[in-house]
DNA sequence: GGTTTGACCATAA
DNA sequence: CTTATGGCCAAAC
């Protein structure tokens, strides 16, 4: 056969995005998640800057098939907002987010410890 | 099919 | 605290 790494499955393909959606709209209002931490989920922590890739994707905040999506409860893993120079964006997510009860500090870093969501269905109500 | 780019991340200075 | 650099891997050109 032609040469692939039959141990090393791909990540990434057919389905992918619809696999970061399915992820992002676990994660419940009030927490937040980060793009390695999806990517760690998905079963790779190396394709972080694909979960953005695939939330660069959305529509006015919906996948293809119009389904929405609580992208802005994705931040980066040092508690900050990837805008890469859209500030209109990164403004509309800290509203999203404030909405959500998660507000930023006055540098504008939101605390990762306090509400970092773990992955798992959160029963405890947001701090 | 090589080069560039990207809503990332860890590390170094 | 900030900026710079290398690594990562697929899509777009």
């Amino acid at each position: 056969m032609h040469g692939g790494d039959p141990l090393e499955p791909r990540i990434i393909g057919p389905g992918f995005y619809a696999r970061v959606y399915a992820v992002v709209r676990q994660v419940p209002g009030g927490w937040v998640t980060t793009y390695g931490d999806v990517a760690t989920l998905l079963g790779s922590p190396r394709v972080a800057r694909h979960v953005g890739w695939a939330l660069a994707a959305l529509r006015d905040g919906a996948d293809s098939a119009g389904e929405p999506v609580p992208w802005h409860r994705v931040i980066n893993a040092r508690g900050r907002i990837s805008h890469r120079g859209q500030t209109l964006r990164a403004s509309r997510q800290y509203e999203l987010l404030a909405r959500d009860g998660v507000v930023a500090n006055h540098s504008g870093a939101i605390d990762l410890k306090r509400h970092r969501w773990d992955g798992a269905g959160c029963v405890v109500p947001p701090p």
